[in-house]
DNA sequence: GAAGATTGACAATTCAATCTTT
DNA sequence: AAAGATTGAATTGTCAATCTTC
C-alpha cells in the first residue's frame, strides 16, 4: 500500500479506499526511482563531457527549435514543466553566462523575450551527440517502441491534462 | 529531432544514427516534463498539509515499511534511487529534526543505521491520508491499470536494470 | 484583480575531498 | 584498493513578497 504501513490488508494488492495497491505503488516509486536515477547520470555525463547542466540543455534546445526566435519565458516553463521562479533564476545565469539574452517584448510590456545566443548554440551542439547517446543508452535503447508509446500517452495524460481518448490533434 | 535542431531531415520521424526520433523524444521530454510537474504539485500540497516534504515522505516510508527495523543508508539510496551524498544530508535533517535516529552498525563498523523514531511515524501517518489522495488525483487515476503496468515495467527495465523478458523474481 | 516576471532570503543538492573499515 | 559514509563549499531550487502591465 502506498502510505507503507504494513499490518491492514495482509493479502495486499486489493484497492482499498485510501492506500494505493501494490501495482499503482510499484508503478509510482519506480517512476520516481527512474528518475532520480537517469537525471543524476545524466547530469554527470553532461557537465563532465560539455558546459552544460541537463537543465541548461532542455532549455537552450527549446530556443533553438523554436527555429532560432525569441520565446516567452511563460511559454518555457510550460513546455518544460518549471516554475516561474526557477525559470527566471535559471534564464539569469544563463544571461550571465552568455548562452542567452533577454530583452523587453514589444508587444506585452509585462514580458520579456528569450532567445538563445551564437555562443549557446556553440554549446548546444558541442553538447548535443553525447547527450543524446547518453539518452539512448540510458533510457531509448531499452525500452520498446510499443514501451515509449505508452510512456508518451501516460506524460500527454498527466503533465498536459489530455483525456485518453484524445489523440494528438485533439 | 532529440538534439532539438530543425533543418537537417525535413520529413521527421526517421531514425538517424544519432538523434532521436519524434516518438522517442516526445517520450523523453515528456517523461521530464510530467517529473516536474508532479513533484512541484505533490511537494505543495506536502508541505501546506503537513511537516514534511515529498523526499521526507518518500525516505520515511521506506524506513517505516521496513517493519520498523533500521536500514543502512546504501539500501536506502537503492531503493530511492538517490545518492550517497544527497541521503547523507538529508538524513543528517531528518536526525536534527528528530524524525529518525542513526547509530553505528555493529556488523559493519564503517556503516549506520538508520531507524524511524515516533516522531517520525507520526509525521508519516499525519501526512498520509493527504499525500496518498493527491498521489491518486494527479497520476494513477489519470492512468488506465494496463498504463501504469507498462509504466512499471519500464522503470524495472530503466532504474533497476532488468531485462524486459524477465518476470518480477527473475 | 490577474498574468508575466523578477528578487532576495532561505533550503536543498552537487561536487570533490576526506575518513574509516573492509 | 574498494566500499560505506560524512563534510564543506559552491551551485541550484523554493517560497513569499514585490513590481509592472494587462
Amino acid at each position: 500500500m502506498a502510505r507503507g504501513r504494513n499490518g491492514d490488508a495482509p493479502g495486499a494488492g486489493a484497492s482499498d479506499a485510501g492506500w494505493l495497491t501494490d501495482d499503482e505503488q510499484a508503478a509510482w516509486r519506480g517512476f520516481l526511482r527512474m528518475h532520480s536515477q537517469l537525471t543524476s547520470s545524466l547530469n554527470r555525463q553532461l557537465s563532465s563531457d560539455s558546459d552544460l547542466s541537463l537543465q541548461d540543455y532542455g532549455l537552450l534546445v527549446m530556443l533553438e527549435e523554436h527555429g532560432g526566435g525569441p520565446m516567452r519565458p511563460f511559454e518555457l516553463g510550460r513546455v518544460l514543466g518549471l516554475e516561474k521562479s526557477r525559470l527566471s533564476h535559471h534564464i539569469g545565469r544563463l544571461v550571465d553566462r552568455g548562452f542567452v539574452d533577454r530583452s523587453k517584448c514589444p508587444t506585452d510590456q509585462r514580458g520579456w523575450l528569450i532567445r538563445i545566443t551564437d555562443t549557446g548554440r556553440e554549446a548546444l551542439t558541442a553538447a548535443a551527440p553525447g547527450h543524446v547517446a547518453a539518452v539512448r543508452r540510458a533510457f531509448i535503447d531499452r525500452l520498446t517502441s510499443e514501451q515509449l508509446s505508452v510512456l508518451r500517452d501516460i506524460a500527454a495524460v498527466v503533465a498536459d491534462g489530455r483525456r485518453s481518448d484524445e489523440d494528438c490533434d485533439g
